[in-house]
DNA sequence: CTGAAAGCGCTTACAG
DNA sequence: CTGAAAGCGCTTACAG
């Protein structure tokens, strides 16, 4: 079933057809729009997009970039979360989806070659890798997450700064007064680096100060944690009382250590995570976190990319999505 | 640049620069081939699979299909984890992945003649909707977990009924005599039931009675548990020392709900679940559980999918990936 | 071994 | 309002 058929059926041209298809009715009668239309849908006919795409230049595809790692990358609940937005809203608006890892930059422009591709979503691109997307200047795409200086696209990001200060803040309201920042490596600038200055500003807000090497633990290595980093750990521990941990997945890992060396949480320290994943509420004590609606950051960056790509938008706003304290059990109230 | 583009700057025709790019070595000659690679190179040609698909009726493309569910179906562990096996071996393999969650199976059908979309991997099909894939039957197509007696496809599971059959068994090892079934909704067939069988089984081969309205707990409704469930779970848990659960997200939950009735795990109540998702080593008590790889099947789903594309391959084998058993800590012995 | 030509299914100026 | 025709970038019999 071709446009060919449907216009032969119906007695007219393969033009006046595609005219119907695409809703060009002010160049076609309305009886003649009536019987294509009756015969399409009897006939169950079908689009044939390559063709489309190859006579458009455009295909309505968007596609999903994400780095090839070894882990794989989708395991992270947060970067499966944010696919579940993207797709309902690219679903919606009647495009289709693509995703691919990548190690290198070039891909994206090969696959927009391809076959045409709209635009892109770009996941976790590390900022120093960004130049290399010159010649990708002029496609539509929006960044998740990323920072860097020159971003000449969209970017959607967090309240990262003001989570983490409100996640410092409240154990500082609650009467902690040494406390502490963990995190994986940390690369400036990056999400990580926004959440570390929110904790910085939030210790010197209250008069307090602040030290890296006496208030900040970076770890190297994932999980499960290594040996010399429990080490590591224990010991950054040891003379605080609260904890602000970048990642719940991270704070749980931490807080499975703690307990298997003897700490109570939170009667002897204080945990607090950053992203509310789902499981955040299932372990014991339920971790107090810092929310953000990942989902919804995945359907903004799908709103937006589909309105550059059909408003022709050239704006390249910095877009964040609120983050809010979620109080639950791993935090204690020190009265002195 | 296109392959007329490169025909030029070779001066050769368009045939001539497809044969060399598409492999057909015996119809070119060696020095024609080097001329064109190289040119090809040094342009950085990319091809217009568009063009391509559309002359081939073929696009490289696979497809992925999942139910659309309000919550988003990616946000399950297990779902991401498929995907990204299926997207590993796609990737190394050279085809492209295209994603899509659908209401109606029809919808299927015409991704595939929207793309000349070569082959299906199709997650968590309802069994009864498998007729409505009549005409879909000589699409290369497989199934992850989809039991359903008229299977014409290849269909991935796991074996479900050997690992709750372990996950029983072990339980009866460790002393337990009364034990019970919790799961979610119960399809048959399904996944879940497959698991019923098995732990029906290792009750009844060490002589001990099986009766469902005794040994089974069936509940309705999603997370978060709701009250009318909470006191169906307390009931049914009352009179029974060890538990197995169909899911471990479910025995999170459940985990959760007894702990904050005051039951201690294991000492009060023993807790095994299935899956062996990430998280399950990382709750308090660590829990006992039925490991199956995951990544695995997704990986198993797309080899046999290409090797059904690619060789033609008619056979339709109902593969099972292998559970084992993983101790951690949610199960005590019993002694008398 | 090489090329001329038709065809895949669509879109889009252009003419009438 | 309708249609004839060229074009999108590829592939593939077929002829030489």
């Amino acid at each position: 079933m071709t446009i060919k058929d449907i216009a032969n059926a119906v007695g007219v041209t393969p033009t006046t057809v595609s005219n119907v298809i695409n809703g060009n009715y002010h160049k076609v009668s309305q009886k003649t729009i009536d019987k294509v239309q009756k015969v399409i849908k009897e006939s169950g006919y079908v689009p044939n997009k390559n063709a489309r795409a190859l006579a458009n230049n455009s295909s309505k595809i968007i596609g999903v970039i994400f780095p090839k790692t070894t882990e794989g990358f989708m395991q992270d609940p947060f970067h499966s979360q944010i696919l579940t937005g993207i797709e309902k809203i690219v679903g919606a608006k009647k495009y289709d989806l693509m995703i691919k890892s990548i190690d290198n930059y070039e891909e994206i422009y090969e696959l927009m070659r391809n076959w045409s591709v709209d635009g892109f979503i770009i996941l976790s691109l590390i900022g120093y890798q960004l130049p290399q997307l010159e010649k990708f200047k002029n496609v539509p795409a929006v960044f998740i997450d990323t920072y860097y200086e020159e971003l000449k696209y969209i970017n959607i990001g967090s309240e990262d700064y003001q989570g983490e200060f409100k996640a410092a803040n409240y154990l500082l309201e609650m009467g902690h007064e040494s406390i502490g920042f963990i995190s994986y490596h940390i690369d400036y600038p990056s999400v990580i680096s926004m959440r570390l200055n929110g904790f910085k500003d939030a210790i010197e807000s209250k008069g307090l100060p602040f030290d890296c090497s006496e208030n900040v633990l970076e770890i190297v290595g994932f999980d499960p944690i290594g040996k010399d980093c429990e080490n590591k750990i224990l010991d950054f521990v040891k003379d605080k009382t609260g904890i602000c941990i970048s990642a719940d997945i991270l704070a749980i890992e931490i807080m499975e250590l703690l307990r298997s060396k003897g700490y109570r949480i939170p009667e002897d320290i204080s945990i607090i995570g950053f992203d509310n994943v789902y499981l955040s509420r299932l372990v014991n004590p339920k971790l107090t976190t810092i929310n953000q609606d990942i989902i919804a950051k995945g359907k903004i960056a799908a709103e937006n990319l589909i309105n550059m790509i059909e408003k022709n938008n050239k704006e390249k706003p910095n877009i964040k999505i609120p983050t809010n304290l979620i109080i639950r059990d791993s935090v204690k109230k020190i009265n002195d």
